[in-house]
DNA sequence: GCGACAG
DNA sequence: ATCTTGTCGC
C-alpha cells in the first residue's frame, strides 16, 4: 500500500498555515453557481484518523444525483500533516483527500464535505479550501455548532435558521429530519447559500447527513482498518 | 485574560 | 476525530 507523503513545502505551523489560507481564499468565488441539486454528480469526501500510528485515510464516493446511486468510489492513505486546530482544519486533511480525489476516473462534479465552508472564523473553512485548490463547486454539511449564533430551525423538515457571525449570515441550520438536530450548511466554492441547501436536502431522503457523507465516512473508516492491519 | 471551538 | 456495551425502538 502507498502511503502519500505530506507535500513539500506544507505548513509547519500555524501562523504559516493562517497565511496560506488568506492567499487561497483571494481564489474564493461565491457569486457563481454550481449545477442544481437532484443534477449531475455529487462526491461526498471524509477522513479518519489514527495519531497513534501517524494515519489518515480519506475517501471519495461519487453518487449520481438523481438516484444517490453510487459511481465510483477511491480511498488514500497519508500521514497526518497538521495538528487539530480549530479553524485550521483543513490542513490536516487536504493531501490525503486530494490523493483520493485523484484516483478518481469520474467527474466528481459538486464536493460535499464534511465540516464548514463560509460559516468558518476566517471565512475559510475545509470545505472552501477543497473546492478553491481542485477548482470544483462545493458545500460544507458540519455536524455541530461552530463559531457564530443561530436561532432554532423549526421542527419539520426543511425548516432553517441563519448562522450569523460578525452581523453576516454564512450559513444555514438546516432540519434534514423532522424533529432531529439539524447540519449546518454553508457555502464552499461556486455555490449558492439556497443552492447548497437544496442539494443538501436532496441527499437527505432517510437520514441527518447526506447519503455522500455516510457512503465516505464508512468507506475512509474500512480504509483505515485496512491501513492499520498492514502497518 | 479565559474559555470555546468543524473533524 | 476517538475511547466504547448494551439497549430502546421502528
Amino acid at each position: 500500500m502507498t502511503i502519500i507523503e505530506i507535500p513539500a513545502g506544507w505548513p509547519a505551523d500555524e501562523d504559516t498555515a493562517r497565511a496560506v489560507q488568506e492567499e487561497l481564499r483571494e481564489r474564493l468565488v461565491t457569486a457563481e453557481e454550481g449545477p442544481a441539486a437532484g443534477t449531475g454528480r455529487v462526491t461526498g469526501v471524509d477522513v479518519a484518523y489514527d495519531d497513534e500510528r501517524d494515519l489518515v485515510a480519506a475517501a471519495a464516493v461519487v453518487l449520481d444525483a438523481r438516484t444517490l446511486e453510487v459511481v465510483e468510489e477511491a480511498t488514500a492513505v497519508g500521514r497526518v500533516s497538521f495538528p487539530y486546530v480549530p479553524g485550521l482544519l483543513a490542513f490536516r486533511e487536504v493531501p490525503t483527500v486530494l490523493a483520493a480525489l485523484g484516483r478518481l476516473a469520474a467527474d466528481p462534479g459538486l464536493l460535499v464535505c464534511d465540516g464548514y465552508g463560509l460559516a468558518h472564523p476566517r471565512r475559510f473553512g475545509l470545505a472552501s479550501h477543497l473546492g478553491v485548490v481542485t477548482g470544483l463547486p462545493s458545500i460544507g454539511v458540519a455536524k455541530n455548532p461552530f463559531t457564530f449564533t443561530y436561532e432554532q430551525p423549526g421542527t419539520d423538515r426543511g425548516a432553517f435558521a441563519d448562522l450569523v457571525a460578525e452581523g453576516e449570515t454564512v450559513g444555514r441550520a438546516l432540519r434534514t429530519r423532522a424533529g432531529v438536530k439539524p447540519v449546518f450548511v454553508s457555502v464552499g466554492h461556486r455555490v449558492s447559500l439556497e443552492r447548497a441547501c437544496a442539494h443538501t436536502l436532496h441527499l437527505t431522503p432517510r437520514y441527518r447527513l447526506p447519503e455522500t457523507t455516510r457512503h465516505a465516512d464508512s468507506l475512509c473508516r474500512r480504509a483505515l482498518a485496512e491501513a492499520r492491519a498492514a502497518e
